[in-house]
DNA sequence: ATGGTTGTCATACAA
């Protein structure tokens, strides 16, 4: 068994004890984080050492963004793509070393969020985000290994990815532009949407919910953002995942909670 | 139509 789990942590500094808690109560097998914001050196990797988790692949910068994959499992890293072309750091990607996995790659994404307008012309950081999923599309269709991709696409695609769909439909991250975009990138290598397998649409699945919204249970004005894709056969081994709502009620959470798949590999 | 919050870094920017 294989299991691995995809959290945007807004923080990994600020938000160690957490992650803490979520290793000790959960220990997966491998961890991708996104939204670090803090450079290599400033990753907390001997907490994460001495919690068992002493493989580490490290894609961070200063303040923003940044990406990190953390494993019990020995693995090597194989990349890191600038799919934006702006020298951001959003992606690591890692393989599975040790015969018994099959190789399983695991690339860890971080999907820019956008920006407030979905209009390329007055929005610079929209047209970024279309140009990163078209660039993700090209890179999927060559992919040619069990791959497993996860993270924050900052895409909530499906109706019930949202609280209200007919309301959300001029709000980024839920416009028809993006989600047709992110449908080239499903195409492009057919992946399977783990987390709508095994939670199928209609049911109500949300991986996020803002901080501005101080009764996020009560209003329950969630969005799926994040997400877990894996290669055909590979989704096919999927056996288990997780939502961990009850982690945005945690002390001085994240505004994204932790998904997790597990593998019969 | 507007503002609501959070984190980083330095008082604005990204989400």
């Amino acid at each position: 068994m294989v299991s691995v789990t995809t959290w945007n942590i807004n923080s990994v500094r600020l938000r160690m004890p957490l992650v803490e808690q979520f290793l000790t109560a959960h220990a997966p097998d491998v961890l991708c984080l996104q939204e670090i914001k803090c450079i290599e050196e400033q990753f907390p990797a001997k907490a994460f050492r001495e919690l068992g988790y002493e493989h580490i692949a490290i894609h961070g910068q200063k303040g923003y963004h940044g990406v990190a994959t953390v494993s019990r499992l020995p693995f090597r890293e194989i990349s890191r793509y600038d799919w934006q072309d702006n020298g951001e750091a959003r992606h690591v990607g890692v393989q599975l070393t040790d015969p018994a996995h099959q190789g399983m790659v695991i690339e860890n994404v971080y999907v820019p969020a956008g920006g407030d307008v979905p209009d390329r012309e007055v929005n610079a950081k929209f047209g970024q985000k279309l140009d990163f999923l078209e660039r993700m599309a090209r890179w999927a269709d060559k992919v040619d290994q069990p791959t497993l991709i996860v993270g924050d696409f900052n895409i909530a695609p499906l109706e019930s990815d949202v609280w209200s769909h007919k309301q959300l439909l001029k709000v980024v991250s839920h416009t028809p532009i993006e989600v047709e975009a992110l449908q080239r990138f499903m195409d492009a290598h057919g992946w399977t949407d783990i987390g709508r397998e095994h939670v199928p649409a209609p049911q109500r699945y949300y991986s996020w919910w803002s901080y501005r919204n101080p009764n996020w249970q009560t209003n329950d004005k969630g969005r799926r953002l994040d997400h877990m894709w894996a290669s055909p056969d590979l989704a096919k081994q999927a056996t288990r995942h997780t939502i961990l709502e009850e982690a945005r009620n945690w002390e001085r959470p994240s505004d994204h909670v932790p998904l997790t798949t597990e593998f019969s590999l």
